[in-house]
DNA sequence: ACTATAATTTAGATAAGACTAAAAAAATAT
DNA sequence: ATATTTTTTTAGTCTTATCTAAATTATAGT
């Protein structure tokens, strides 16, 4: 059974491996655990030695299928709490990450079981992350960035890349939520912004909102 | 802010602590927290540090007001939980102490505010023990021991002391929960043991049993 | 290919919370 | 009142997870 850190180490490796770049390094670790690196190479020795990660001094880790299985029931529980907590708390959806992050470590089969019949077997959390399934299954949710739309496209607001606090708060500023109809009208190609149509208003977006809101083209 | 270990102890110390003796040994909190005297003074002493308690060498503690609230705190935070499992989540009444011992430490105040409002502010608990508010007052619910009641009287179950496992499933198998109707009929002066009728049948329970039922006599 | 820089690992230290063994204080028994 | 037992504290060690500083390996630039 992992312990705290090691499930946060496990959470974090799985989020930093991509589908072409699965060989994670110890710096990235170590930036997204906000310690430092020589703090990350102890964990991963520990990882490694549990078997929940394959370690080749120097040249970065991978998960294995134990780790990541342990990574996605973290991460499970996780989205099933943040879905409780907007659900049936009235918490927001900028509010959440925190709580869960606590939260996803409480150990119990049977509450996480539950949880999930509670709340109806939901699919995704609050920012539209999909939710894996009790045998660790993502569903895949074939979702674009609003970057990748091109004027004329009709778009629906699916979910967010980035759930931090000062993302989240901005779109809420702007009414933008999921399942928000969103219109592109035209893209700058000096400096990537975008204007768009939401809720019958136009409205322009710098690229580093486009490239954190994900969309579904209809 | 306390650490989890610390939430822990504070919770045994008041638990330890009774209206006639507030004074709390060391050894008595490590037998309640089941590690070592010596564990359980270097822990003493740095809740002495924060302010919890007041400590005297070789003489023992008591909760200062800080460490009260903080204490009382915690055991809000764990019933309510308990409550929120049993309601919402279909535990029975022994499977929720181990999950809560857990969800008690959960850092938030707007969660325990808003499971608060969700279960409607309940005032008990799963095994009838009374939740504290939010400003750490606990409802006076005058109860008596089983084994306090006399042959004639006629009693509701309100709540149990002991809430171990054991003792839980002992009680669902005879079907004694909270609300049930409990007649004395007799009492043995050579091993107090109480002869009851619950639900229409007879029924004798040993002194051990009557000393961890809570009733409330008509 | 060689050097400078960046990334990674090792070595040694620290804090929290636990332990054992031994010392000190308090309580109990004779 | 003294001896014995129990309780409590102290001293020193261990583990987990962190850190800094130094050493090592890899990468990039010329």
């Amino acid at each position: 059974m992992a312990t705290l850190s090691e499930e946060n180490y496990l959470k974090a490796i799985f989020h930093l491996a991509t589908k072409d770049h699965l060989l994670v390094s110890t710096n990235s670790i170590a930036k997204k655990m906000k310690t430092k690196a020589s703090s990350a190479t102890d964990m991963i020795k520990k990882l490694s030695e549990k078997g929940h990660v394959d370690y080749q001094k120097y040249k970065g880790v991978n998960l294995t299928n134990k780790g990541k299985l342990a990574a996605i029931s973290v991460i499970r529980k996780h989205r099933l709490w943040e879905v409780f907590l907007v659900k049936k708390l009235n918490f927001s959806w900028d509010e959440v990450h925190e709580v869960a992050e606590q939260l996803e470590h409480i150990k119990s089969e049977k509450l996480i079981k539950e949880l999930d019949v509670f709340l109806d077997f939901p699919t995704e959390d609050p920012h539209g992350d999909p939710i894996p399934n009790s045998k660790g299954k993502i569903p895949n949710t074939k979702r674009v960035l609003l970057s990748m739309a091109r004027p004329g496209d009709n778009c629906i607001c699916v979910g967010v890349k980035d759930s931090s606090v000062s993302f989240l708060q901005y779109l809420d500023k702007y009414k933008i939520t999921i399942g928000t109809k969103i219109s592109i009208v035209s893209k700058e190609t000096f400096d990537e912004s975008m204007l768009l149509i939401i809720n019958n208003n136009q409205r322009s977006v710098s690229k580093e909102v486009a490239n954190n809101i994900l969309i579904k083209i209809e």
